[in-house]
DNA sequence: CTGTTAGCGCATTCAA
DNA sequence: TTGAATGCGCTAACAG
């Protein structure tokens, strides 16, 4: 391996001239930091980041814990951090908790054993506040986003939830629905509880009367709702949900899925609305109503935000970005009722 | 910062005592090892892996290199990689390359830096063999995926191209087309070369001439293809395609667009079939036939061999491993012509 | 502007 | 089974 005592020796000059070199610090003449560079590039030299991180504390690698990159929108977080972590000289770990708190917490140790400048998190749920709390003992900075946690003060990347669910609901309530199902991901994530707030306080805005009949609890990952799907079609005419309220992704492709099985009609059968988009790829494709988070941002935002902690430049005070979702209205809701 | 001498000194052993309980190393007595491992918890100690790094030469982080990770093909290898990797005790660095092999090369260098363990690379395009070059010259290990370069012996984990597009093909001409036209990627990838040459050589089992005025290229990410397909549209009608085959998922998205704006029904006015799937979300939405590559396995694989290599218990031969595509016939291409 | 000394946290080597 | 000395590659602090 190369060091930068063999650039020393060829360049005949001492092992920190070259160091100085590398990392632009102090003053160096104009004529030995050629010649430094020269025999650096003819020796194809690269420093190492280990020496350089056990004095620095710096390691230039920022992480992200997701709960599956699969799911796109985490996918376009993804994209949007690695951007901005890039661009500022960072490089990026990638974490699946895949909604499970044990396994965040297994990667947050090997996170600080790695000595990783930050961390981006989508907590599992609020049990993660633990494994937080590891990552501050160690002095890691992190940035929440997408999810928050109680009685947890950091800067944090969130959805306009209440604003949000109020607009879908209210589209299903224009198009004359009263019996609207929600179902929801678990109460132990702060985004289902905020959906199911605003969900709650849309009906009664509008004189709906809640009905716990219509209210389903399943998973943001691996949902399968069809036995949620059932029991909602199994309740009495008078309230069978003639609209559903899917709040993430997966479960409103897996309630689009379900409803099809059961060749139920969308919208005539029931009318459905989501959260997150799904990629519209071929845009004669999509019929599912969505409100669309600003995925990308979200990371990218986050990482700002992150990278400003690290580098001091930020405000002792933490802060909160609320980002707005764009609402796309498709068929899956378009069909007045009476 | 808790180190090593701090259990020891805490512990009354020494630090040497310390790092052979955390390593499972050496001899050590129940007794001490209760002891120090009680101290490590109550002093919630990390080990600091840039110290281990530097005498042992190994960081336990791999990385992936991808064009997009929001292409859903890569998403799916991320996930692969991932699983596999922290399955292996291994951490992920993801990387972005946009198909550019400068940004590329530039990752290189922060990899090299970061002394990542290995690299999993789909490369942006045969003029990456340099920067591959530069890994090898590190002593870094790495495996190709997806893309393959020339006169480049190394672990390989691929797609079956040439039966794959020999499917789709015949697909095609089994429902009566003739005048089927391409539209590739850069030839400079060899995926778009081993997809043209079995478009050509599908073409030639079957009897049917070459018309080069239906071989198209674009690129595989930021597909534009709207000119290209004006292009194809002002044939004379003896030479207007009636199919047209995408080489990947961007390009056979783009081209479903593009029809659809022109108005051109698919598949009664132009059939499509296209390589690559577009993730099926929603099941009644999806009208495109596709050859699915199983990507999770790309990254899952290629992961495998990279840590045989890297941990030593691989055959000193380079290994290939080609795997088949899933056919999905559907919408898009089922219609029959004279 | 340049060099010397010391030490980051840990594992390898050798000795006890 | 345990410990002491040494050095991985680099930079901070100081000296010149």
């Amino acid at each position: 391996m190369v060091t930068i005592y063999d650039i020393a020796k060829k360049a005949n000059v001492s092992a920190m001239t070259v160091s100085r070199v590398i990392n632009k610090s102090g003053k160096i003449s104009d004529e030995t930091k050629k010649k430094v560079e020269a025999v650096i590039k003819e020796l194809n030299y690269i420093p190492n980041n280990s020496a350089r991180n056990l004095i620095t504390n710096k390691t230039k690698i920022l992480s992200l814990m997701v709960t599956d990159i699969t799911n796109p929108f985490f996918t376009n977080v993804a994209r949007g951090a690695e951007d901005k972590a890039m661009q500022m000289g960072y490089q990026l770990l990638l974490c699946n908790s895949d909604e499970n708190v044990e396994k965040e917490a297994k990667y947050m140790e090997m996170l600080i054993s790695t000595r990783t400048d930050g961390v981006l998190i989508a907590p599992a749920n609020d049990s993660s506040k633990r494994n937080i709390r590891n990552l501050s003992k160690h002095g890691i900075p992190f940035v929440l986003i997408d999810r928050n946690i109680q009685d947890l003060e950091c800067d944090q990347v969130l959805s306009d939830n209440e604003t949000t669910t109020r607009k879908l609901m209210e589209h299903l309530i224009s198009q004359g629905h009263k019996n609207i199902a929600i179902i929801n991901g678990p109460l132990e994530v702060s985004t289902a509880r905020e959906r199911y707030q605003a969900y709650i306080d849309t009906l009664k805005i509008h004189g709906i009367p809640l009905n716990r009949n219509l209210v389903m609890e399943s998973e943001f990952r691996d949902s399968d709702v069809s036995s949620a799907i059932h029991h909602l079609l199994e309740l009495p005419e008078s309230e069978r949900p003639t609209a559903i309220f899917a709040t993430n992704n997966f479960i409103g492709m897996s309630t689009m899925k379900t409803l099809k099985k059961l060749k139920i009609k969308v919208p005539e059968g029931i009318a459905i609305v989501s959260y997150d988009g799904i990629p519209n790829y071929t845009e004669s494709e999509s019929i599912l109503t969505v409100a669309e988070q600003p995925a990308y941002n979200f990371g990218y935002l986050g990482i700002q935000l992150l990278i400003e902690r690290i580098e001091g430049t930020a405000p002792e005070k933490a802060r909160k970005i609320v980002l707005p979702a764009d609402i796309h209205i498709r068929a899956s809701s378009i069909h007045k009722i009476e």
